[in-house]
Formats: structure tokens, C-alpha cells, sequence
DNA sequence: ATACACATTGTACCTAACTATAAGGTCAAG
DNA sequence: CTTGACCTTATAGTTAGGTACAATGTGTAT
């Protein structure tokens, strides 16, 4: 099977070699087999996590919040049955975050929409999001 | 109309008021108006931005990205015209952001559905969602 | 008029998540 | 057999985004 050097793994993953390192040291990473002397080996796997952490941040995830995404999807192969309960609430967690995410999406196509009709800059009568209270029922956060 | 100090304007909003002294220096906020004696008054209009500001955080944009927001919205009312290429632009970025969490959501689904057809630890048969090839496809980022 | 909660500015400190540096060991190419 | 790109650990520094003083002023309730 294929493995990759940190340096590969990490021009691979589009982040830094050190930010490996750090990872494997807070958790997110398993620590990865080693070579004679001593260089860290990454399988395709190990890429894919990367990818997977980069993803969840880039989603507005923390490194907290993806080692629990992480141990939940981890856990769900062998533990099951108890895991449902967790796992229940990471999905209502991110179908909340899409759901906000769709209401700031209409409100900008609708801001586009509006300014379309006429190029007129005086005469183009774009809602002002913040200006009304829709778009604070749309994306408050009840809680 | 009705104002607020800052410290019933951050409670309204849910965070600190000293976040609100910080947004300001940092031009997410406009600077407010003052009493008399130079305590800072907000309107409705001033909780609702702190509202939207909140959710785009949670939501994963730093404050530079929501400022650039803010931006947007706010010109698209008088400038009308040229604002349309970056407003599709930051169209584009928020419905990739849903595309994602989508395929994370499915996923997560997924999981759980196949975690519920036998609750014996032995033969459930999960998928590992990171050894999987399409989990990458589906969330990886093309750039 | 004296507490007391609240406001002001300015500055210092904190956590998360890297990012860079130092001092050294490894390995393939010439 | 040495040069240069790569790896190792350990530790220090950086940026974003707050958060917490300190020293002082305001507003109101008794």
C-alpha cells in the first residue's frame, strides 16, 4: 500500500506539515506508523481525514467540535447502539446550520433580484437586510 | 424612538459589551450615537446587526468576511449597479457552504440509518465515513 | 450625599489555531 | 562524500477574536 511522507501528506491535504504535527499532538489525528528511522507514514486514509478536518473547518466547525464529529463517526462502526442519541444531535446541529445558511442565501438573492430590475441607481429600492425585522426571525438563533 | 445602552443592547444581543466597544473599533459597527454625557445609544436597527453578526460567526465567517457582508448589503441599496458581480460572488460562496454541509448531513444520516436496522454491536454494519472514497469526493474542495 | 450599578477610555491579558525557529538527523543525487 | 531537500523534537512567536482590569465619570435610589 501507497505511503506518503508528512511533507507529501501535507501538499496532498493543501496544509502545512507543522499543522500535521500539531494535530496528531491535540488528538484529531491518530499518531501514524513510523519509518526505521523514524518519519511519520500516511496511507490515503490519513489524507482523507485531512481533508475532512479542513472541510469542517472551512464549515465553521472548531478543532474541538470535529474531534467529537470525528469519535461520533469513529465510534458509530463498533459502539452503535448508544451512539444514535449523539449522533441525533450532531445532525439537528448541522441541518440548523444549513437551515441559516439557506435563509442568508435568499435574502442575497433577493437582494440581487431586486437590483436587477432596474439599473437605475436612484430608483433601485433594495431591501435593507439589516433594516428589517424578517431577516432577525430568519436568522436568530433560539436558543 | 426607543434606545438602549450598551449593556442592555448586549444583553439583547447575547454577548458582551465590551464585544460591542471591540465591533465598533474594529468597523463592523458604526459609531453610535451619545448622550449628553457620552454614553453610547443603540436602536433596534443596532441589536439586529449584532444578531446577524452572532449567526454569521456561528456559521463560520471570521469578521472580515462579515464585515465584507455587511458591506455588501449596505452598498447594494445605493450603488446598485456594480455590487451585482461580488453579491453573486458571495451567492456562490454561501451555497457552496450548504453543498457541504448537505453531503456532511447525508452522511450523518446515513449512519445513524444503518445503525438502526440491528442494534447488535457485532453486525452492525456502519460505514467509516473517512474510509470511504466518496465522503472525500463529496466534501473535498476543488480550488 | 452617599452608595451602587452602570458607563467611559486605555491597556493588558487570554484562548484557539496555527506558524516559525533552532538544533539536529536522514536520504537521494551528483 | 557532500550538498540540499527533507525529516525529527522542542519551544517560541503570531493572528484573530475576544475578555478583563484600572482609573474615572454618570445616574438613580434611599
Amino acid at each position: 500500500m501507497q505511503m506518503f511522507s508528512i511533507g507529501q501528506a501535507a501538499r496532498l491535504a493543501g496544509i502545512g506539515a507543522e499543522t500535521i504535527r500539531f494535530y496528531e499532538k491535540e488528538g484529531l489525528l491518530d499518531a501514524p506508523m513510523r519509518t526505521e528511522s523514524g518519519y511519520r507514514k500516511y496511507t490515503k486514509q490519513s489524507i482523507s481525514r485531512l481533508h475532512f478536518i479542513r472541510q469542517a473547518k472551512y464549515l465553521g466547525f472548531t478543532l474541538k467540535e470535529i474531534k467529537e464529529l470525528l469519535l461520533l463517526l469513529a465510534e458509530s462502526r463498533d459502539t452503535c447502539k448508544d451512539v444514535q442519541q449523539r449522533a441525533k444531535l450532531k445532525l439537528a446541529e448541522v441541518e440548523q446550520k444549513i437551515a441559516h445558511l439557506q435563509a442568508l442565501r435568499l435574502e442575497i438573492v433577493n437582494a440581487v433580484a431586486l437590483c436587477n430590475q432596474e439599473n437605475n441607481i436612484d430608483t433601485c429600492p433594495i431591501l435593507d437586510i439589516l433594516e428589517h425585522e424578517h431577516i432577525q426571525d430568519l436568522l436568530s438563533f433560539k436558543d
